[in-house]
DNA sequence: TACTGTGAACCTATTCACAGCA
DNA sequence: TGCTGTGAATAGGTTCACAGTA
C-alpha cells in the first residue's frame, strides 16, 4: 500500500461519508463533483491511488468504493471500537455526552474529565467520569487512543500538554487556545471561533 | 493587495491567534517553528507575502505582526461586530448560547433557531431565539453573515439548503453530515465524528 | 456511447541557500 | 553576529486530454 497525499487523504474521508449518504448503486466522477464542487478529474485521480478499479462506463459501484476507502484509509466501522475520551465537563463538553453524537462511528467514548468534581459526581452518562487528577492513568489503563478538548480556554494548553505525554494519537480541540506541543500529536482545531474565523478569512481570497 | 495563497492564509489566521497568546515583546522564525512545527523558512515566506517588514535581526515585533496579519486577511476584531447565527438548540447549540465562548472575537450571536418552539420559548439567551420558519426573514431582515448548524444529522441537509438560499457568507458545520450545496458557500466541517476521523485518517500517512 | 484511469503539462507550495540589514 | 526576506530549485497537487473499456 502506498503513500496517500495529504490533500486526497482528507478528500477522501470526506468522500466515504458522502457516499454513505447516497442511497443509489452507483455514482459517476460528474455527479460527485456537483455534490463537492471537486473537479471531475481530481475525484477520479483521488480514486485511482486505491487502485480498486470499481468504476467503469456508467460510474463507480457505491457500496464498494466506500468501503475501499475505509479499509485503504484505516477508517473502517465496526470492526474495532477506537476508544476516546472528553477532557472538560462544562456546557460544551456535557453536551457531548450525548451517546447518539457517535453513534455509526468507529469511535466510542469511555471516560469524561473534569478538575470540578462535583461535575464528574452530578452529571449523568453511560459511562465513568473521573476527577482531572486521573486522567494519565485511566488514559494509559483503558488505553485510550484519541481526546476531546473542552476545558475553558485558559486551562487548555496545560490539560493539552498532559495528554500529549501520556501518547495520545491526537486531539479535537473545542477550546479557542491554540494549542503548542512537543510532541508531534495531531490537532483539529474545531471551537467555533476558530471555525468561523476560518470562514471569514476564506472570504479574503481576493 | 494582492492574493495571498490558500494555505498561506489559513496558516496566517492561527499565527495571528498564536501571537495574541504570547506576553513577549519579539520573536523570532525559529521560535514560532518550535510553537506550531511549521519550518522556519515557510513561516518567513508566509509573513513576507503581508509586506509588512516588521522583522530585524531580533525576531518580528509581535503586536505589529499581529495587527498587519489580521487587517490583511480582514478578521480584525473591535473593528464591528460579524453577525452570527445559530440553528439548531439541542444539547450542543443549547451549549453555544453561552457568550463567553464568542469574547474577545469579533464575532456575535445575535439570534438562534430551532423547529421546536418549546425550545425556543424555554431556553434562556442574551439574544432572541426563533422558530425555524423565521430563518429566512431574520437572516435577512438582521444582516446575519455566518451560521451554525447544529441540527440533527437528518435535518443538517434541508437547513443547510435553506441557509445557502438566504445568500449566508459561511457555515460552521458542527452535524455529522456532509453538506451539498448549489451555491459556493464555504463551509467548515467540525462535528466530533468528522474531526475524531480526520486525526484518524492522519494517522495513517505511511 | 459514456464513462474511467492515467501520462504529461501545468500550476501551487515548500525548502534551500544566501545576500542584506540591524 | 543573528536574524529576515527572497530568487532559484524542488516537491507536491491539479487539470488536460485522450486511450482504453464495459
Amino acid at each position: 500500500m502506498k503513500e496517500i497525499p495529504e490533500r486526497t487523504r482528507s478528500r477522501l474521508v470526506t468522500l466515504a461519508r458522502l457516499l454513505g449518504q447516497i442511497k443509489e448503486e452507483r455514482v459517476t466522477s460528474a455527479k460527485i463533483s456537483l455534490l463537492t464542487g471537486w473537479s471531475e478529474s481530481l475525484i477520479r485521480r483521488d480514486i485511482s491511488v486505491l487502485e480498486v478499479n470499481c468504476g467503469s462506463s456508467n460510474g463507480y459501484r457505491i457500496e464498494e468504493l466506500r468501503k475501499a476507502i475505509c479499509k485503504n484509509l484505516g477508517i473502517e466501522c465496526g470492526q474495532k471500537e477506537i476508544k476516546c475520551c472528553i477532557v472538560g465537563l462544562g456546557r460544551l463538553g456535557a453536551a457531548l455526552l450525548e451517546n447518539s453524537i457517535f453513534e455509526g462511528s468507529p469511535f466510542k467514548i469511555i471516560a469524561g474529565f473534569d478538575s470540578n468534581v462535583n461535575r464528574t459526581e452530578v452529571l449523568r452518562s453511560s459511562f465513568p467520569l473521573h476527577p482531572a487528577s486521573m486522567l494519565e492513568s485511566v488514559i494509559q489503563k483503558e488505553g485510550i487512543e484519541y481526546a476531546i478538548l473542552a476545558v475553558p480556554d485558559t486551562a487548555a494548553q496545560d490539560m493539552a500538554a498532559r495528554l500529549a505525554k501520556t501518547g495520545i494519537k491526537g486531539i479535537a480541540n473545542y477550546t479557542g487556545a491554540v494549542l503548542t506541543l512537543q510532541e508531534e500529536i495531531p490537532v483539529q482545531n474545531v471551537s467555533p471561533v476558530t471555525a468561523l474565523t476560518n470562514l471569514l478569512a476564506e472570504q479574503r481570497k481576493n
